[in-house]
DNA sequence: ATGGCTACTCCTAGTAGA
């Protein structure tokens, strides 16, 4: 018997598909994914680019709004049982959660809220998201199936995942209840996918667009792939592509690809 | 020391991002 080839998972805040098209496709052509989760695609459905991304070989399921937030899956086979936001989420709710199974995953994506200022109603927003999400978790999903999260955080989980830790203490992104909220995510039953291969500081996913932080290496770890401990035990591995964040109109952010044999 | 860039819209200024 052959064993079944490994599948790519793929996360990526693209910071709007439409203007970041060209190197999304440019992107899925030298990766070749097997399922990609987007966020930020900040669009609505109708307008999603899915001739273009079915042109790619990729079956599209969004979750837009104009302007702001919006998140998709891409896949090779079609998504299934497909579930768009949270079950609290109310009418005209922001559009931040997209859920569905392929090839026997369940794949869980999502654009944490950024949080504003620390204190701010945006920051309680942020935590009490959270808090539905991890309520949702604990309702409808279960953590001995194979599931993952993946996506934008909006949380660098530890000083290791920060460029200035003692800078950056207290800000959003990096402060204790926020690392609380996405603690309180493992606790349910996830791992962090990739600190399960690789310990040192400095790996990060985003860098601010001013200042040019990228090449002065100024980046945070927000975007992850969390793992419940069946999907856990078979992620090979976990990478970021920051490649992508070099070159002409990147995103801010890099993708971050998982493997599961 | 510095909100320094990018993308969006009710568009050429204000808002948001993180």
């Amino acid at each position: 018997m052959t064993p079944p080839a490994p599948l790519r998972i793929a996360t990526w805040n693209v910071n709007s598909v439409r203007a970041r098209l060209a190197r999304v496709l440019a992107w899925l052509e030298r990766q070749r994914p097997d399922i990609v989760c987007l966020q930020e695609t900040k669009v609505v459905d109708d307008d999603f680019p899915a001739a273009e991304i079915a042109a790619a070989g990729y079956r599209a399921v969004v979750f837009g709004q104009k302007t702001y937030n919006g998140v998709a899956i891409l896949a090779r086979e079609e998504p299934v049982d497909v579930v768009r936001g949270l079950p609290d989420d109310g009418p005209g709710a922001e559009r931040r959660l997209i859920a569905a199974t392929v090839g026997g995953v369940r794949v869980v994506g999502v654009y944490a809220p950024n949080g504003g200022e620390v204190g701010s109603d945006k920051y309680a927003f942020k935590l009490d998201w959270y808090r539905r999400l991890r309520a949702w978790l604990d309702a409808a999903c279960d953590p001995a199936a194979a599931l993952l999260i993946c996506g934008d955080f909006n949380v660098a989980p530890d000083d290791r995942d920060v460029y200035d830790p003692v800078a950056w203490r207290g800000q959003t992104l990096c402060t204790d209840a926020e690392r609380e909220a996405l603690a309180g995510l493992a606790a349910w039953g996830v791992v962090d996918g990739l600190r399960l291969h690789r310990q040192e500081g400095g790996l990060y996913t985003w860098w601010d667009y001013r200042a040019g932080a990228f090449h002065r290496g100024w980046g945070l770890r927000i975007d992850h792939f969390l793992l419940t401990h069946p999907l856990a035990a078979r992620c090979t591995a976990v990478d970021i592509d920051r490649d992508e964040r070099k070159g002409d109109k990147p995103s801010d952010h890099a993708p971050v690809i998982a493997t599961v044999g």
